[in-house]
DNA sequence: GCCAACGTTGGC
DNA sequence: GCCAACGTTGGC
């Protein structure tokens, strides 16, 4: 089992949009960047944890836990010319974006800031402290996610 | 394949 | 709203 870090902005998607979809999952789409869509295709699997982290707010903070329930599949807002992530140049026959479903886990207690991940040396490898973190889709190791969960 | 121009992300 | 740090595009 593998380890995330997914970004949300809270005004398109927070932490309690993500728990309203209870019991469902929701599809985790748009992601329009080759990094972040290669860990999705290939790493991210049925079953992983993720922390959930709002960025572009107030105060960008890892504010809980969802769980991936599906692998990679076709990301199909891409080929959808009313949709936000539309992408003209994904060729249906050729998809270049993928999208996993995940459901949430648990909200942490305490949000855990960005400022304080910054703040504590535990976590001077983290991916979303180091320099120009802008993968919204990212790897955690087990000591890191087991860390800021218990925070 | 290089690289300048442009676009985006995201903290501050 | 600013701007640093990227990523992408497209001419050559």
């Amino acid at each position: 089992m593998k380890y995330w870090l997914m970004k949300s902005e809270p005004d398109e998607f927070s932490i309690d949009d993500l728990a309203a979809c209870l019991p469902q999952s929701e599809p985790w789409q748009g992601i329009r960047n080759y990094q972040a869509r290669n860990f999705l295709r290939d790493e991210v699997k049925t079953g992983d944890l993720v922390l959930f982290y709002h960025s572009s707010c107030k105060v960008p903070a890892v504010v809980g836990v969802a769980e991936v329930t599906s692998d990679a599949y076709n990301d199909l807002s891409a080929f959808d010319s009313q949709s936000a992530y539309f992408d003209p140049k994904s060729d249906k026959q050729k998809p270049r974006w993928v999208a996993v479903d995940i459901r949430f886990n648990q909200k942490l207690t305490r949000i855990i800031t960005l400022a304080q991940l910054k703040a504590d040396p535990k976590l001077a490898d983290m991916v979303l402290v180091s320099k120009g973190a802008r993968l919204s889709v990212q790897p955690v190791t087990e000591e890191e996610f087991n860390y800021i969960v218990a925070l």
